[in-house]
Order: C-alpha cells, then sequence, then structure tokens
DNA sequence: GCTTTGAAAAGCCTGATCACGAATGATCA
C-alpha cells in the first residue's frame, strides 16, 4: 500500500484531533476526520496528485486538498507545525485513554499542566484530580483503568506497522553488497498479532557494511547497541529492531532459533539433546565430536531433529511437536485459498468506496465470490433502510457475473441485540443470500447474559456468521465476556459460522479462541471487514490469524467452492 | 470544512450510556 496515503490520512487525524481539543466547531474537526480516512483508504498513491487532483477524492474540498498539496511538496502543514506549538504531543496521547475525550484533556492540561500519560498517571495516584470540576471518583477509576489498558499494549506494536517496517529494512539491507540472504524472524514472522521487537537476520561474510547500513537508515531515531554479531536500533516510531548477521552456513539455524517462540525452541533443543546433539543459533552439533551436522537451512536443522519443517505460526508449543512426530501437521489454510470475501462494507453505509468500486477490486484480486455486507437500521448512524438495501440489491444482481465471472452474494451484518435478536423481521432477513451478526453495542451485559445473547443468535436460522465474535479492539478494548465454550458449542450445533476477522485492530476470534472452536467442530470464516479498497488485502492478516490456529481449507468455509457454500448457508448442518 | 442545493446557506454520523451533580455534557458504537 501506498505510504503517502497513510502519512497523510496521519497528519489530517493528528489535526482533527487538535481542532477538537482545541474547541471551536465540532464539524470541522469532522471534515478532517473524514478526509483523514477519504485518503487513508483512496487506492491510488497520492503523492503523484495536484491540488486539483486531490479534490477529485470525496469529502477533500478546496482547502484540505491545497494543505495536502503543500505537505506533498515541502513535507510539512503549516496548520498542523501552529496547532502543535500550542498542545504538547502528550495531550493528544491522553485522548487516546478510553473514556477519556479531547475537552476533559484539554481541562487536564490547562488545569493541571499535565501533558502526557505518565505525568497523568502521577496524578491520579496523587489524588490530585479530585479538586477538578468533571472529574469525580468514577471517573478517576476508569482513567486509571483505560491507563492500564494502554501500557499493556503499548509496547507492542501492531502486525500491520511492524510489518512495514520490517519489509523496509530487509529491502534496504538486502541491497547491500554481499548480503546473501537476508529476512525478518521472531513473532513477525510467527505473525503474532502484536509484535514487541523487529528481529532481522542477515547472511554474509562481513557484518560491518550491514551494521553500518542498518545505523544510517532513515527509520532510524537512535543506535541502541552496535556490534560485529548485534547491533540494535530503535526507530522514530519507537520499534526495537535487533539485527543478527550469521555466516551462510549458519542461515538456517540462525533463522529457526530467532523465529522462535521461547516454548519451541526449548522443546527442539531438548529434543536435540535426547537425540546425542546441540542444537544453537549456529547449527546443530554432534555433542561427542562437536561437528557441525546441520546448519544451512531450516529443513536440515528439522531433518536431524527427526521433525518436518515446521511452520513458523505454528512455533508456539501448542502441541505442534507433537503432531509433526504424530498424526502429522496440518495442512493450514493459505491466501490463496480463499475464494471469496463474506463480510464487506460499501459507501452505502460506513464504506469509502461505492458498490462497483469495491465489486470491481474483488474481482482483481481473483474472487471466485463476494459478498456484501452493509450495516443494518438499529445500528442507526448508519441510516439503512429497507428501500435503500433492496435498492443495492437490485444494483448487484446486474453486476453478478459481470466482473471476470465473479459471483455476488447481497448480504448484511445484523446487529444482535441485548437479548440476542436482530434488526429485521424473518421474511425479511430470508431475501439475504448471507447474514453476519455481529456485536455493536451493550458490552457489559455480564457472563450469563452475554452467552445467552450469543447462543440465541447462533439458533437464529437466519444468521449464517457471527462477525468479530469478543468485539475486543487490540489494545483500546477487551472482549466481552461470555462463556465461550458454550457459544462454540452453539455454533457447532446449529451451523453458524465464526468469523476470523481479519482488520489488524480486531483479528477476532484470536488464535487461542480459534483453536477452542476448532476442536468443537466449529466452522470459520476469514473476512476482510474491508470498508475500501486497501482493507481487502488485510485479508492476509486473518489468514495468519486462521493458520495459528491451526486451521485447514476444510475448517474454513470461504475456501469452499460456492455451491458447497450455498449448502452451507441454508444451516441444515449438512456443509 | 465539505457537500448539496440552488447560488448563499443549511446540514452534516444519530442516539444511548455514563458520570457528574441536579440538568447536562462527554464519550462511544
Amino acid at each position: 500500500m501506498a505510504r503517502p496515503n497513510a502519512e497523510v490520512e496521519a497528519l489530517l487525524r493528528e489535526y482533527a484531533d487538535l481542532v477538537a481539543i482545541t474547541g471551536g466547531d465540532a464539524f470541522r474537526a469532522r471534515a478532517y476526520e473524514k478526509a483523514a480516512r477519504a485518503i487513508g483508504g483512496y487506492p491510488a498513491d497520492i503523492s503523484a496528485l495536484d491540488a486539483e487532483e486531490l479534490r477529485q477524492i470525496p469529502n477533500v474540498g478546496r482547502s484540505i486538498a491545497d494543505k495536502v498539496a503543500e505537505y506533498l511538496r515541502t513535507g510539512t502543514m503549516a496548520v498542523v507545525e501552529e496547532r502543535r506549538a500550542r498542545i504538547p504531543a502528550g495531550v493528544r496521547e491522553l485522548i487516546a485513554i478510553p473514556t477519556l475525550g479531547p475537552k476533559k484533556a484539554l481541562r487536564l492540561y490547562e488545569d493541571l499542566h499535565i501533558s502526557s500519560v505518565d505525568q497523568l498517571a502521577a496524578a491520579v495516584e496523587a489524588d490530585a484530580l479530585a479538586d477538578l470540576k468533571g472529574f469525580g471518583e468514577k471517573t478517576q477509576d476508569n482513567i486509571r483503568h483505560g491507563i492500564e489498558l494502554l501500557r499493556q499494549a503499548g509496547a507492542r506494536v501492531p502486525l500491520p506497522r511492524a510489518l512495514d517496517t520490517a519489509e523496509e529494512i530487509v529491502g534496504e539491507l538486502s541491497a547491500v553488497p554481499g548480503c546473501e540472504r537476508c529476512a525478518y524472524a521472531g513473532s513477525l514472522r510467527r505473525m503474532r498479532e502484536t509484535v514487541g521487537d523487529l528481529d532481522v537476520l542477515v547472511a554474509a561474510g562481513r557484518s560491518a557494511p550491514f551494521m553500518e547500513a542498518l545505523c544510517g537508515l532513515p527509520a532510524t531515531a537512535e543506535v541502541i547497541a552496535r556490534g560485529t554479531k548485534k547491533t540494535s536500533v530503535r526507530t522514530g516510531e519507537g520499534l526495537q529492531v535487533d539485527l543478527r548477521v550469521v555466516p551462510p552456513r549458519s542461515w538456517g539455524a540462525a533463522l529457526q532459533y530467532f523465529t522462535g517462540s521461547k516454548g519451541h525452541n526449548i522443546r527442539t533443543r531438548t529434543l536435540a539433546v535426547h537425540r546425542g546433539l546441540k542444537l544453537s543459533e549456529y547449527g546443530v552439533f554432534d555433542t561427542g565430536s562437536g561437528e557441525s551436522v546441520a546448519s544451512r537451512t531450516e529443513e536440515e536443522v528439522y531433518a536431524r531433529l527427526g521433525l518436518p519443517w515446521i511452520p513458523p505460526v505454528l512455533r508456539e508449543d501448542r502441541g505442534e511437536i507433537e503432531a509433526a512426530l504424530g498424526e502429522g501437521l496440518p495442512e493450514l489454510v493459505t491466501e490463496r485459498d480463499i475464494r471469496g470475501d463474506l463480510h464487506t462494507h460499501t459507501d452505502l453505509t460506513d464504506g469509502l468506496a461505492p458498490l462497483e468500486v469495491m465489486v470491481e477490486a474483488a474481482a482483481g484480486r481473483g474472487y471466485a465470490y463476494y459478498a456484501v455486507t452493509d450495516h443494518a437500521p438499529d445500528l442507526s448512524m448508519q441510516r439503512m433502510t429497507k428501500e435503500k438495501v433492496l435498492a443495492q440489491r437490485e444494483r448487484l444482481r446486474e453486476l453478478d457475473g459481470t466482473r471476470h465471472g465473479m459471483r455476488l452474494l447481497h448480504g448484511t451484518e445484523l446487529n444482535i441485540g441485548p437479548d440476542g435478536e436482530v434488526d429485521w423481521p424473518r421474511e425479511f432477513l430470508a431475501g439475504f443470500d448471507l447474514c453476519v451478526a455481529s456485536l455493536h453495542s451493550h458490552f457489559d451485559l455480564g457472563r450469563a447474559a452475554m452467552t445467552r445473547r450469543l447462543v440465541r443468535a447462533c439458533e437464529n436460522p437466519c444468521v449464517h456468521l457471527i462477525g468479530h465474535p469478543t468485539t475486543r479492539l487490540i489494545g483500546r478494548r477487551p472482549g466481552v465476556d461470555a462463556d465461550w465454550d458454550e457459544v462454540f458449542a452453539a455454533c457447532a450445533r446449529t451451523g453458524t459460522a465464526l468469523e476470523v476477522n481479519a482488520q489488524p485492530d480486531r483479528l477476532d476470534l484470536c488464535d487461542e479462541d480459534i483453536l477452542r472452536a476448532r476442536a468443537q467442530g466449529v466452522k470459520f470464516a476469514v473476512n476482510s471487514d474491508a470498508h475500501c479498497v486497501p482493507h481487502l488485502a488485510h485479508l492476509r492478516f486473518g489468514v495468519g490469524t486462521a493458520q495459528r490456529g491451526w486451521l485447514t481449507g476444510e475448517d474454513v468455509v470461504n475456501t469452499w467452492p460456492l455451491a458447497r457454500l450455498r449448502r452451507f448457508l441454508r444451516k441444515d448442518g449438512r456443509g
């Protein structure tokens, strides 16, 4: 994806926040947010556009187009610099704390001169907020809890951002003369949902040029340590990068070692010891003679331990060693196996792109089928009506099969009410090819009520798929509390699939829940939940999560041919 | 600040929930 779009999106979002904090017209702040979203979701690279062309993007008018053009030309945006000078960056960080918005942030800054999360935490502990108007006992509790949430995730970086940085660094280092191999390892290679630090590996005869190159990268803000075998830096975004340069003959062993996880490595080393071998980042060695017996490739290293090559996503010591030694590893679902996306939006509700544009882009991805699932009326801010959705259906039927033969399914994303009921009467729902049902409100009903609610939704014959089942937002909101084993059992019993939502801040269900649900025989759908064209590509993160949950093509309904998928959607349990 | 409607001005992502403090404003989906 084009980076300039993301940069401008971030900048406009920052400006929107600063406008909201400094007060004034709320609609102005919202206008910048809308423009930020439109530019972030714009399919083409904006860096080649002039102000006139920028105005063609929806929600970008004269004023914003000029500001963006200024940024693309000069690298800065004057109005943002002005506001930054008035409001310290830390004040904006405060509104990342759940339950704390722009108004409270400004009050904290103006009355108590608090301009960082750390200062706020200290002020709460010192009970310094008690005298502030609008900050009662409960608000302080919420702030305390919010800071805790933020800190749990704060040290780790979301998968896509880590991947961007890693690919950039790997690209740069691969171009350095003498580079035989270069790759990222660690939790990123295992596709964990967040990444603590980046492990980058180079195979080369001499290490100095690579250490030099890493320290000199534009992304590098600070050098933490610099040696001949290992160098650590921190990027401007605060991500630590550890570079290790190994001799080419040790490549496979080093890759295996630095990919981890810790648990997996302990198991493989123990396995080596039982075979009279020693496993390290330099190779597999015979304990008696000290001779290296394998090290060039991962396959070689695993083979020497009596194992097949194990995909990195499985290396968590969650039974992969036993499976590899016994019944065999699962044939993991891949992105290529996905025949269609079953949860996507258009600009009829909160998506950015029109139906035609989304369909065109989906066809470009080679899908055999594609479902459009805009929001239903109970999410009132989306202002959906029967008339609107029927008009969409008519247009969708016209487009069906006209783009590389891709078949279109008309669906909707329903809201599961507190009692487990969903929008629209049953007769009307029967007219959809596919209904996704999701929680969008009432997140703290208590475990028993939440479980009943979800089970009830599964039992609805019109509901085919539960969207982002726990509704967690990584680093911002924990998932809802329910007896998930009971919910999974209901899914299996009723033939309701669970979504693996690929939005990088959701990845919901997560890998561990997938493992539990799969054990009960639940089927899954890996969907992008795309709200614009670039989001369709997020599917890879969903597939990574599904793989971490050991899913095969057989487990994932949107790898199936359309005829089989349609049988599954009849919910008669025959799949 | 953008878009739409009608040519300058109105309307915009609404409505529930929560916390504070006694009717309202902030926050979030």
